[in-house]
DNA sequence: CCGCTGCATGTATGG
DNA sequence: CATACATGCAGCGGT
């Protein structure tokens, strides 16, 4: 499908910078939305692109025009520079209109620019640059900006204004590169003419879309040499690979530097530190050219660090040139000993082989030990398929599994190969192990540092740093691990142990005490079938969800409101922003609480219910409860009743992921069962809530239970029953789908006028249980006699508040346009700002006010209600000793899981 | 019967 | 749609 695409399949909206204009807010969720027909995508929360929680928005490299990466609808609203940053489609043009006016007029744009940035540092760009501040506070940390300055010094004031108007443009992508990249950058200025460098600089600023293509041609395949009359701050030299023709594996090997700029900022901070730190940035880079013309995806550039490679080569002459990496799949590191080489990296670094036998490949391990491979080919289609064979001794030697990875570097002159490898469960500096580890290690937290994403073709940060590092000999890395892992948020390589032992309470409670924590969603993996274990992996696709939950409006801006298929929606120019994570609860006695962490001192503060907390939370901003508004204040809560809540929201926790699991493994069936999972699920499978969680395979985005055009296609080569087929079992489907829509829209008319009163409530502090926009929703009841009314009513007040959601108009993301079923009376007109207005009022005396004192107990039911067996038992067993029964309200995220038995709606 | 080998095939991804 | 690649698996040989 083509990503760009809109996903609702009666639109049919194709890519264009149209479609995706801002951030929708509706149903209390985030989502970009498509402006023809409606749909909002929620996933585009997370910026594919950027891999950033910060949604994607980056200011165009060159003119400053805010840009979205267009996560799913449209990447080609920008291109990536070469150099690093984005350009906008306009610039792009205009670029390319122009390509060589740079050359002609070496003094034009970029010298002007340069100048001008000179003269004005504080001029448009450094203030937008603001808009990053928050990135490069991580920044601040990173000392990996510190070289720069130094290296600037002894520069001519060409360079040093190229660089000053590099580091001035907002080039996220290369955060993590700065050391290494901005010592590429000054090595390659400082060796070229210095009239050429503006030029060849500037044009390799430019459109620049192919790096490999591009690159010949702007002739920066230059020397690396140290520049004479400067004084490296680097032990080393750096490599000159022209020079380099010893070795079979370098044959065509051209180095293909870029020039990614350093990050802005990254001259203003921290920059008075010495220069010789070299660099631990975690950066890939784009490797040495190698014979094949195939480029490399970025998904095998290597991005060994340039610590790592000092590491390797010791203090020897030789200088280590990273080649490649690969993700080890599940093939990769099994049993069978075969090694998948990508097509590209084989045919470029490795000996050329023309019979499927191959040859024999010595490879050198990093603690020295040579190994031999057979690297052969098997037949593959009309191409060929590259293997090392006989891997699995040295895999096991180094404790390699699925999803660590191998990376390939070459030590010249000799021309020998050096395989290295990285675990991906190592990033504990940023503790994120577990997500990376359930990412296949494709995104770990030093992807965020470094915006490098994999899949994607973001140039950034090579850092050109192909050091030689003189000295001892022996490229051992075993002591590695100590001198890495390092407060730079970086990875080891031989760390090998795991981190298991970071409980899952452990893990809830980082996810609810740092929600700003950086998080990561499974995206970019190239392996989808690597062996993740199935908990990890659910909890992993709650991330989106749980980011939702934390997603506030952006401060002080204004929504516009547009109208689409009679829904409206609040836009916003500006994307979300992340505030704190709370647990909710409910007393018995109807009270509500909303319990938030301090961010300095940990402890639990109660606040009330209506507040919405910035990423940022202390006690010192517990302006609610003076006895409290400071971190010396005890804590409020019992250790046991702490561990209660946590306790439930862990198992709320699980249970959503057990029910957000459950359809996954049901996508696979065919378009009849997905017709069947919506006569089933019936109304929740409109719910919005489930729309981010259970999405199926066929196309991400779309629900179980879908019952678009595209979703009750079979799959594949694999159709089962045709639309029109009146076997048994279509039949029933039919019947029980037409039944539940007939039930469904009798009880939307029988309670029209409670939805309208309930409509008004979706923002007030007791709807946020359904709506769930927020928090974990924990309530409490100190009476569990309650329970059997409770269930008596739970049926009922279930519906009722599904009913509720489906009356304000959700988002579905394949309205038919003509479909009536789902479409609301009418559009709501709850703008944020009035629903926070509302929210603000006491809940009593709102309910009061809108005469709905009555869902109270109601709400409270239904609350209370959707607790599964196995879980209630132990909690309230457990809870019962505290005098408090606490359970989850997970309406929302229920999906089909706690529906009625199905029977009720069938018919037969 | 087991494990290895080579190929075929399904899936993900990029153009 | 083409391609890369992860993995399944048939066939074969060794035990």
């Amino acid at each position: 499908m083509d990503p760009s695409a809109c996903m609702n399949a009666y639109c049919g909206t194709s890519s264009s910078i149209e479609w995706y204009k801002g951030w929708a807010l509706r149903s209390g969720r985030f989502a970009n939305l498509c402006h023809k027909c409606g749909s909002a995508y929620e996933q585009s929360l997370f910026c594919d692109v950027f891999h950033s929680k910060e949604s994607g928005w980056r200011e165009c490299t060159l003119c400053g025009k805010r840009l979205h990466c267009g996560c799913i609808a449209s990447r080609s609203l920008l291109d990536f520079l070469d150099s690093g940053g984005v350009k906008c489609k306009n610039c792009a043009k205009n670029l390319e209109a122009h390509p060589i006016a740079s050359d002609e007029k070496p003094d034009g744009p970029a010298t002007s620019k340069i100048s001008e940035l000179k003269s004005t540092p504080s001029d448009n760009q450094l203030e937008r640059n603001n808009v990053d501040k928050a990135k490069l506070m991580q920044l601040e940390n990173n000392k990996e900006c510190n070289g720069l300055r130094n290296l600037l010094q002894p520069q001519n004031n060409e360079t040093v204004g190229l660089l000053q108007k590099m580091k001035q443009d907002d080039v996220p992508a290369s955060v993590g590169g700065i050391g290494g990249t901005s010592l590429s950058i000054f090595n390659q200025i400082s060796n070229v003419p210095s009239e050429g460098s503006k030029a060849e600089l500037y044009k390799a600023n430019l459109g620049i879309n192919d790096i490999y293509e591009s690159l010949p041609h702007t002739n920066l395949s230059m020397s690396l040499g140290a520049p004479s009359g400067y004084a490296s701050p680097f032990p080393g030299v750096i490599v000159d690979e022209h020079t380099r023709t010893s070795s079979l594996f370098l044959q065509g090997a051209r180095s293909r530097h870029l020039l990614p700029k350093p990050p802005k900022l990254a001259l203003a901070t921290g920059l008075e530190e010495n220069a010789t730190m070299t660099s631990q940035a975690r950066v890939a880079r784009p490797p040495a050219e190698g014979r094949g013309r195939n480029q490399l995806l970025p998904r095998y550039w290597p991005r060994i660090t340039d610590q790592e490679l000092q590491q390797i080569s010791g203090d020897s002459n030789s200088t280590i040139v990273p080649l490649f990496e690969k993700m080890l799949s599940a093939s990769d590191a099994g049993r069978i000993g075969r090694l998948v080489l990508p097509k590209a990296c084989a045919e470029a670094y490795f000996p050329p082989i023309s019979q499927p036998e191959g040859l024999p490949l010595r490879i050198q391990d990093v603690k020295g030990k040579e190994w031999v491979f057979q690297f052969r080919f098997w037949p593959n289609n009309n191409s060929r398929m590259y293997v090392l064979e006989g891997v699995t001794p040295c895999i096991q030697s180094m404790q390699l599994q699925a999803g660590d990875t191998v990376t390939f570097s070459r030590m010249d002159p000799e021309g020998k190969l050096i395989m290295g490898f990285r675990k991906a469960s190592n990033s504990n500096a940023m503790q994120d192990t577990h997500v990376s580890a359930i990412h296949n290690g494709a995104h770990s937290s030093e992807t965020f540092f470094s915006g490098v994403i994999e899949n994607l073709p973001v140039i950034s940060g090579y850092s050109g740093l192909l050091q030689s590092l003189k000295g001892g000999m022996d490229p051992h890395l075993s002591a590695l691990s100590k001198h890495l892992s390092t407060a730079s948020g970086d990875l080891s390589w031989h760390k090998s142990e795991k981190h298991e032992g970071r409980t899952r309470e452990g893990l809830l409670l980082q996810s609810l005490v740092v929600p700003e924590r950086k998080r990561t969603r499974n995206i970019g993996s190239k392996s989808k079938r690597l062996l993740i274990d199935s908990q990890d992996a659910l909890e992993l696709k709650l991330t989106w969800e749980e980011a939702q939950d934390l997603l506030r409006p952006p401060p002080a801006a204004k929504p516009s409101t547009v109208m689409i298929e009679d829904l409206e929606f609040e836009e916003y120019e500006e994307p979300p922003v992340f505030g704190k994570r709370s647990i909710f609860i409910v007393r018995s006695t109807g009270e509500q609480e909303q319990w938030a962490q301090c961010d300095s001192c940990s402890k639990w503060r109660r606040l009330p219910v209506d507040i919405l907390l910035p990423s940022k939370w202390m006690c010192t901003d517990n302006v609610w409860d003076q006895n409290r508004c400071s971190c010396s204040a005890p804590d409020e809560l019992t250790p046991r009743e702490l561990e209660s809540f946590l306790r439930l929201s862990k198992e709320f926790k699980k249970r959503r992921m057990v029910t957000n699991h459950r359809p996954i493994q049901e996508h696979e069936s065919s378009g009849l069962d997905a017709l069947a999972n919506a006569a089933i699920l019936g109304d929740s499978v409109t719910d919005p809530g489930t729309a981010s969680v259970a999405t199926t395979t066929k196309h991400p985005r779309h629900r179980p239970g879908c019952s678009c055009i595209v979703c009750i296609q079979p799959p594949s080569g694999k159709g089962k029953h045709k639309p029109s087929c009146t076997c048994n079992v279509c039949m029933t489907v039919k019947r029980r789908f037409k039944t539940l829509m007939i039930n469904k829209k009798k009880r939307q008319s029988e309670r029209e006028a409670e939805i309208a009163c309930r409509n008004q409530l979706t923002w007030g502090p007791r709807d946020e249980a359904e709506v769930d926009s927020t928090s974990r929703h924990v309530s409490s009841h100190l009476d569990p006699s309650d329970n059997e009314t409770r269930s008596a009513n739970e049926s009922e007040s279930k519906s009722q508040i599904k009913l509720a959601e489906t009356g304000k108009g959700k988002l579905d993301l394949n309205c038919h346009p003509g479909r009536e079923v789902d479409l609301p009376a009418g559009p709501n007109q709850l703008s944020m700002m009035s629903l926070l207005q509302v929210a603000n009022l006491p809940l009593e005396s709102y309910l009061k006010k809108t005469g709905l004192t009555s869902l109270i107990s109601e709400q409270q039911t239904s609350s209370a209600s959707p607790v599964q067996p196995q879980a209630t038992e132990e909690n309230e067993e457990q809870l019962n000793e505290d005098q408090c029964v606490v359970s989850v309200v997970q309406e929302r995220e229920s999906g089909g899981e706690e529906r009625p038995d199905q029977s009720q709606d069938d018919p037969q």
